[in-house]
DNA sequence: TTATGAAATTGACCACGGTCATTTTTATAA
DNA sequence: TTATAAAAATGACCGTGGTCAATTTCATAA
């Protein structure tokens, strides 16, 4: 049983988080340095990490939370009522998360909750995720039925972290992500629907132009 | 143009890479300290960082050899002839990649080229299970012919790496990587087959007990 | 053989994340 | 008010990855 944090300890954790986000703001996560926000926020090392596992840790909730608006913005939207208007509204999100290769490495890392009990804000943003697409794939149109639809919210989020790994490749990099995951979630969503039926594609190339390494984070 | 490197440092090279294998042997992978290498190796630290970019990027040289020969075997061998089987056949290398977080963040760092010419190892051996998927898919009977091979080949990857990932998430692993990925490669490639048509899978629960967070690295 | 410049190596040095025994502050009971 | 124990904070210290100006070794031409 562990009491309740004191006041102090929480104004201090509020300077912690206040300072490095003011750094992060400035210099951008990869430019933060742990005894940067110590002499900003006026405490010692130390005391950083008795309110924070590591560095990464500290990061990885600051991205949580940027996170949680944009999706919190996604969810309160209109529902897509195709498979491109689905590409469309998660794209900022997903234009987020691989702002940069940093960036995309903590979100990654911390995307899955190791312990039950320790779910990061991160996590808890992927499972969010899930439960929005859960909701949103029986309204459109044509999806399939012949798999549950919990299955295909993870598949969607499978071949969107995929196509932002695809980014930081210099054989995929000319290519927005949005460009790059959409004839995955076509494909997965509405199979033997075709290739061409959405005139939203004819400006650019067909799906044979994705070849390459496929993978998570390159 | 540089000239070709001289013998010298091709020993040099060598003794660091087998002083290096001979400590990941030992201790892991996580257990690789430049200094032991250079110490084992006989030479001086800035030496190694002549040789290698940091001591990841000699890490992920490691991995991917072992990788390729795991690849080899794999593609060597008979061509699976249902989804099960080609699950079955690639585990090994799934279970490589991801025997643990430490070499499993390394792996999906690694796995793309950033610049076309400075492919890693890692990389390459991402391209090459493309082409040999792209080369087995067609055997399959009954797989779907709506879209691009290609396109189906790497769809194949960015499920087993999102199973990979889920090795590390608290929610799922109490699967195997085998069991995890198998849902999602039959809907991908056999879309309005069903879900119980294998036999195989009547001594696990159905899809459905896949809920919770899906993601790349949890 | 010798001069010369490039290749290869060196190791002192730095940056920075993270640790922990010690000290200070706070809440609570006598 | 005072004693006491837990909570909070401290900062000197360490481990380790990575840098770079200086030095040594090597290949080549004169």
């Amino acid at each position: 049983m562990s009491r309740a944090p004191q006041k102090r300890r929480l104004e201090t954790r509020a300077r912690l988080i206040e300072a490095a986000t003011a750094i992060v703001a400035r210099d951008g996560p990869a430019g933060l340095r742990v005894e940067d926000v110590v002499r900003d926020a006026g405490v010692a090392k130390g005391t950083f990490f008795s309110h924070f596992e590591d560095k990464d840790s500290l990061l990885a909730q600051l991205l949580g939370e940027e996170m949680h608006v944009i999706l919190a913005k996604i969810a309160t939207g209109p529902v897509p009522q195709t498979v491109e208007e689905l590409c469309d509204v998660f794209d900022p999100l997903y234009e987020f998360m691989a702002r940069d290769r940093f960036v995309f490495d903590i979100v990654m890392r911390y995307s899955g909750a190791t312990a039950v009990d320790e779910a990061t804000e991160i996590a808890l943003n992927f499972l969010h995720q899930v439960e929005l697409l859960t909701l949103w794939l029986p309204e459109i149109p044509g999806i399939r039925r012949d798999v549950d639809v919990e299955l295909l919210a993870e598949g969607v989020l499978a071949f969107a972290l995929n196509a932002m790994g695809l980014k930081f490749c210099a054989l995929h990099n000319a290519r927005s992500i949005n460009d790059r995951v959409r004839p995955y979630i076509r494909a997965w969503l509405q199979p033997g629907s075709g290739e061409g039926d959405h005139k939203a594609d004819a400006d650019q190339q067909d799906t044979r132009d994705d070849v390459g390494a496929a993978q998570g984070a390159g």
